[in-house]
DNA sequence: CGGCGTATTGACGCACCTCAAGGTAAGTGG
DNA sequence: CCACTTACCTTGAGGTGCGTCAATACGCCG
């Protein structure tokens, strides 16, 4: 939990707060009340936001870095459930459940972070505001059009369509040149985040070469990016609008 | 779309309908207002009720019978994404999407069926009742739950784990004698909707026999359910609260 | 009877996992 | 400066779960 101690109001520390999707419509007077419930909480590189298990109790904006949510067996395997970039939420799933539940994930800080907290109840409270739950109806169900696709693409895609699809769409959820960028991430956690091995990972990255995308360390080349779109739809299950699906499934990433 | 004879509207014809989940806490008058828009339709079994690509225009109520959701890709595969039981909707997802959206599956009758048919203007008005959104919020956080367990699952668990996991679950859904029930669906149905072949179950099926459940032709017999939840939660990634994901996850049979 | 829908069983292949062995680069301590 | 560790990635050999293809069997209906 963040301490205690008088910390400014996130409107005023994170102006770029009241723009968030979360908040379009709602007017200045009730977005400010509304915000006065924040508390601003810096959350170093490598620690936990809180843990698997936990219970849910916070709603979470994420201002500055970027989590990683991460899932882990009983066997000591672990997933990368998603990683939000600054600007995107957590716990929106969680707090409309009805009782009491708990984290199903860990939600670890990839780089040095700033976090806004809310109390659970402050969102369902928020959630009276006709803007606001309009706001939350369309993040929820981006959401699970993302999770729907993303079982899409597990089931029909190999390693490699994967890996390629995730490739593709990264550079511009990240703004970066889409034919030339290096990675924002670890190979190891790109890999847990489709849910595949490193060691798959490595291979598959060798194998795009004759597909169109070329991967030195971590410089990516993308040579052809109409022929690696074909490569990824060859067995898409919506050839039509493959483009469209992955857009929204590089968002994975990113989900408000 | 419905005939536009004039129908009994669908309060009248369906009384249940005013105990739905997503009418909970509304007043009645608002209630018989909303519900005037609604259309009746007879879907007779195995007729579509849209298809895979169609326009996203309607969001349904199914009053009887049940729906299933089957996804279809270009090289003729197909996967049954979802089973909705009477009392339950679809298309919540869809509607809340910014822009005009496609059917990512088409909707077959597995029985004679009973739908309502509401505009998707309909549900986005509805919405601005604070008690529609709050139940609609509830609804669609609960659906992700599901897919986020469900795609836990396919990581985690062998094809006779998972359907393991949907048998122990299926009775108590469809209200059936845990211990001892008949298959409410072909084999190749279940097949489907657990994203695996037909051989794959036929084999998992034989293979149960060892771990507690005995499939004899449709009859299923579940000798010792607990060493049965043992048997799925080997690898499971909550083996704490597995018991409330397979409960969840079930409900992927019925989300409401 | 033949045709059809449904289920089972076997043989085989493939994609990915697993385990083990390097290999490179950056950081640490002497 | 070099030896050592640590983090991260790559490569190879072998195993496995499930898909694929093909054959067979059973019940049902025209």
């Amino acid at each position: 939990m963040p301490t205690s101690r008088d910390l400014p109001a996130p409107q005023q520390a994170f102006p770029d707060i009241i723009h968030m999707p979360l908040f379009r419509g709602v007017n200045h007077l009730e977005l400010e009340s509304l915000l006065h419930h924040g508390k601003i909480q810096y959350l170093p590189r490598r620690k936990h936001l809180f843990r698997q298990g936990d219970p849910v109790d916070y709603f979470y904006i994420v201002c500055s870095g970027s989590i990683q949510l991460l899932r882990e067996t009983p066997d000591g395997r672990s997933h990368t459930s998603d990683i939000i970039l600054k600007g995107k939420t957590l716990g929106k799933t969680e707090i409309f459940k009805s009782g009491g539940s708990r984290q199903q994930s860990s939600a670890i800080a990839l780089e040095d972070s700033i976090i806004v907290w809310f109390p659970a109840e402050w969102l369902k409270n928020a959630a009276r505001n006709q803007a606001v739950a309009l706001n939350l109806l369309m993040s929820l169900s981006h959401y699970s059009r993302t999770l729907e696709i993303e079982a899409v693409h597990k089931r029909t895609m190999t390693a490699s369509q994967q890996m390629a699809c995730f490739l593709l769409r990264l550079g511009e959820v990240h703004g970066l040149d889409v034919h030339h960028f290096e990675l924002p991430y670890s190979k190891a956690l790109i890999a847990s985040r489709l849910g595949i091995e490193r060691e798959t990972f490595s291979r598959c990255a060798s194998s795009l070469k004759q597909h169109g995308i070329e991967v030195q360390d971590a410089k990516i080349v993308v040579h052809d990016s109409a022929r690696v779109q074909r490569y990824i739809c060859e067995c898409c299950s919506a050839r039509e609008d493959c483009t469209a699906h992955q857009k929204l499934a590089a968002k994975v990433l990113a989900v408000a």
